[in-house]
DNA sequence: CTGAAAGCGCTTACAG
DNA sequence: CTGAAAGCGCTTACAG
């Protein structure tokens, strides 16, 4: 307790440096914001009595005259539980903050479980933040629209499922999962499930997609298919499920290394040696692939890359860049290991 | 492209529902604000010009005004990697923010992860938010006391190590320790050894401080000790020396999940049976700890609701609250499962 | 290069 | 119960 009521600040305000420095508080101004055409006396003046002042600009004040925050929202549409879960967030996380904070800007992160959608759009809505950089978006969520409406800049992370002229950065979920297929074939297996992910994402939707194209084009029946959560748990079940349905499976693309982490923990627990008996691709090559035993074959997406490019294209977009493309689709790439 | 500027906002301001619904600025402000003393009349036209108009109030303007900014920073000591992987930290912030929700304020999650520590200060003491959680602090860490002087009201989420005024909620991790280690020696075990947490934090030397007063009330020697960040790799490794230079231990108390699961990985390696030659307890009872072979006896400390005491504490100080407790102690309980 | 002044959108005594 | 007015702490044309 140091005397001040709660809220209450000492803080010195432009006023108080300006009358130190013995100038106007336009020239204190100037020199925060490093404005051009301030005389180097004038600059050494104010700069001393900033300091003596621990002088810092009310953020409010500021706002309310540029209307600009120079805070960026990372918004994550998953409850805290999910998103502290699965270490793609990390990831995605360590490329937003990277990003926003060598731009000189605050990133907060804010999540958004269902009952709290409200607070959150009103939140953002209002003007604390310039831009929003949103990922995990499921089905047709019209956050995004509702935020640019309201004027706020967005970015996607993962291609949205709504027709939309909001901008995206993904992964090329497509192209990953047809590198994987057909590396399984390439490698000499015949009977090739997977274990897809969830269909009100475009993740889960491409890679399916991937998956059946590569089926298609080597002319393979694709109806071992089955459909699953981004979770481990989910993963047991759905190679439970496949192999039931279809015993004389020989390979297995799972959509996410969670998923393939729950695929090989049930095979293991039924018997069935990986990869003599059955191959298991997943994807992501997040830290699991290589503590899996056997470790695992996976389609490396670049995940912090996508943080940073999503970050880097709403600064961009907020900087009144020109000509930006609307989505730029990250290269992904196939991992081989043990599991293949 | 809705025609807006980036950062311009086409938002109605209470100028213009005031005159939309005929009456002055003030009448609006308190209608927007539940302030007592309006008439059934005023409130019914401004209610409508608000509906009507979309009206958000402008948070900045009001910041500025009233000095309060309804916003809570939940502030992590931990760069994102360690917070994403750590279950400890879901619970938290599930508690936090459940909290701060419910006072109807918006939380924002902030991690401090060196480099930024300079930003983070600016940005939290400047004025963003009325107050701070903070969480996870290690040694004589100086924020506390910084964002006090700053007139941030600030709750510590886990006993710091300096002497200070600033109030703080932590479990009974002395307790917790004395509990299961007692029970090691209830259940028969002769050798008792510890994998100690980070001895910069209070969560790190309170259990060992716990075991070491349960081995001096049994009359043991407390030698078989090892030290150990939060993580799974350093409890192998941790039990792997602990094992080297104690081959008679039969039992292992670890001051987290994390560090017995890593301990767990390393016996099975080993060939050591838990509980039969060896016996382990962890400390958390996260969701690790019944998904262990063998299920793990562990201490429960109550993550979710330290999150909600903390987040409460810092509420009420900043209600004005009088005669809070300067700390609150939550009680921890052993968890007997099959690893003893 | 510098300063006086208007303005950003609210809240809140104060007077009625 | 209601409104006119001052004030919160900045920025930014504008005039000099």
């Amino acid at each position: 307790m140091s005397g001040l009521e709660p809220g209450e600040r000492d803080a010195a305000t432009l006023e108080e440096v300006a009358r130190i420095a013995g100038v106007s508080r336009s020239t204190v101004s100037r020199v925060v914001n490093n404005s051009p055409g301030v005389s180097a006396r004038a600059r050494a003046a104010v700069s001393e009595a900033i300091a003596a002042t621990r002088y810092v600009p009310n953020p409010a004040a500021r706002n309310l005259a540029t209307r600009r925050t120079d805070t960026i929202a990372l918004v994550v549409s998953e409850d805290g539980e999910r998103v502290f879960g699965d270490p793609f967030f990390a990831g995605v996380l360590r490329g937003v903050s990277a990003t926003v904070a060598a731009a000189d800007r605050q990133m907060v992160l804010v999540m958004s479980h269902g009952a709290d959608r409200e607070r959150l759009e009103q939140y953002l809505a209002a003007g604390h933040v310039d831009g929003a950089v949103v990922v995990s978006l499921h089905g047709m969520d019209p956050l995004p629209q509702r935020l640019t409406d309201a004027g706020v800049a967005v970015a996607l992370l993962g291609r949205p499922l709504t027709a939309t002229t909001v901008p995206y950065v993904d992964a090329d979920n497509l192209g990953g999962a047809l590198a994987a297929t057909r590396h399984l074939a390439a490698t000499g297996r015949r009977r090739i499930g997977t274990i897809a992910g969830p269909q009100d994402m475009a993740a889960g939707i491409d890679r399916l997609l991937g998956w059946r194209r590569a089926m298609g084009e080597l002319g393979h029946r694709a109806d071992a298919v089955v459909h699953a959560d981004f979770t481990v748990e989910a993963g047991a079940a759905a190679m439970a499920e496949l192999l039931a349905a279809h015993p004389d499976l020989d390979a297995v693309f799972a959509a996410a290394d969670l998923l393939a982490v729950g695929a090989l923990r049930h095979l293991r627990s039924r018997g069935v040696r990986v990869p003599d008996d059955l191959a298991v691709v997943g994807f992501d090559d997040s830290v699991l692939a290589t503590t899996t035993n056997p470790t695992l074959t996976t389609v490396r997406q670049p995940v912090e890359e996508l943080g940073r490019s999503t970050a880097w294209r709403l600064l961009a977009q907020l900087a009144g860049e020109r000509h930006l493309p609307p989505s730029v689709l990250l290269p992904t790439e196939l991992v081989v290991r043990d599991s293949t």
